[in-house]
DNA sequence: TTAAAACCTGGACTCGTGTCCAGTAGCGCT
DNA sequence: AGCGCTACTGGACACGAGTCCAGGTTTTAA
């Protein structure tokens, strides 16, 4: 059951997620199909859980209170777009898959709303503006969704989440 | 071909996008599967395609100079965003569709990120920050995205852009 | 040791996707 | 009227999603 959402990044790696069959996925994991489904009712399921493992597993960088708001919130979006962001067949993925409609797919992608923005309160305080955190969740979404489709390169997201958390949280602009 | 794009609509409002079929979206047109897949290569890109007419042949606000850059720039956002978001269910639709790694989705997803590009440009005056621009384009993919998620709902969407709008644009925080 | 419970399996089934192609209808042009 | 071009058709096809179930295997616990 690990090993269906390990040979799930696999299969994504090798062949991307249009092209990831679960048959495949159950074959690699050494089991048959039909046990693949009794754990993930469907492919987005399967997809889904792997971002939401690694995101829970994470463990995050302690509270430093010397280092600015902005570079506190930076660190946390960080560590978020960090979780798939380095493999763009796997961020695609992810993207699509937590999309889904699917009963399961909701509840991951409450739970990983949630955690999230409990961990940009603990990083900035529970006072903080919501319209700045609101704004910090969605740009990340935005980052999420134009890396999965390749219009956003791994290497220029840190740059661009400090300068993001700056200019909401600062008004540091240009 | 029109009708097409039509029956679409009308099928994602009935059943939603993981049960349209492109079947059923043939029928209702009066076409064969055959010849919807002349036109459309895929489910994807046909409901794609139903964003881009639309957003396409919006004719945007003429420009009013007098108002503050905040408000001209949540006008710009609005009008991309309520090209669906009053339909939840096209809103998801082609949230997900839009994701797709189709060539011809992919072509589309350009097409309209360089229009959206343009109108903030127009909107804004081409010596705005560009890391003001990105922001508000980053926000504006994740309000899509929770809109098709349900996890945002139609009616707070005008006063949000334009708390946005004023944080990014005028560091109004608050 | 043995019975019950929990888990896994192979294989069959329905249905939609996307492709292909040989045939037909309709239209403009001469 | 006759020609040719383009558009549409229907039907067959391979293949994967997701469901179901009867039977087998392992685990647990008495």
């Amino acid at each position: 059951m690990h090993n269906l959402t390990e040979a799930a990044v696999v299969e994504l790696i090798n062949v991307g997620y249009s092209a990831l069959t679960v048959r495949m996925v159950a074959k690699r994991a050494g089991v048959a199909p039909a046990t693949a489904y009794t754990y993930f009712g469907s492919k987005e399921h399967l997809v889904a859980e792997v971002f939401w493992r690694r995101f829970e597993g994470q463990n995050p960088r302690p509270l430093d209170l010397l280092r600015s708001p902005a570079a506190r919130a930076t660190d946390v979006l960080l560590d978020f777009a960090l979780v798939v962001a380095d493999e763009t067949e796997v961020a695609a993925a992810v993207t699509v898959a937590m999309l889904s409609d699917d009963a399961e797919v909701r509840e991951l992608r409450t739970r990983i709303g949630m955690l999230l923005h409990r961990r940009l309160i603990a990083a900035l305080g529970d006072d903080t503006e919501p319209i700045a955190i609101a704004t910090l969740e969605l740009a990340i979404s935005g980052v999420l969704l134009q890396v999965g489709t390749g219009h956003l390169a791994y290497d220029v997201i840190p740059g661009l989440l400090a300068d993001v958390s700056a200019l909401v949280l600062e008004g540091t602009r240009s």
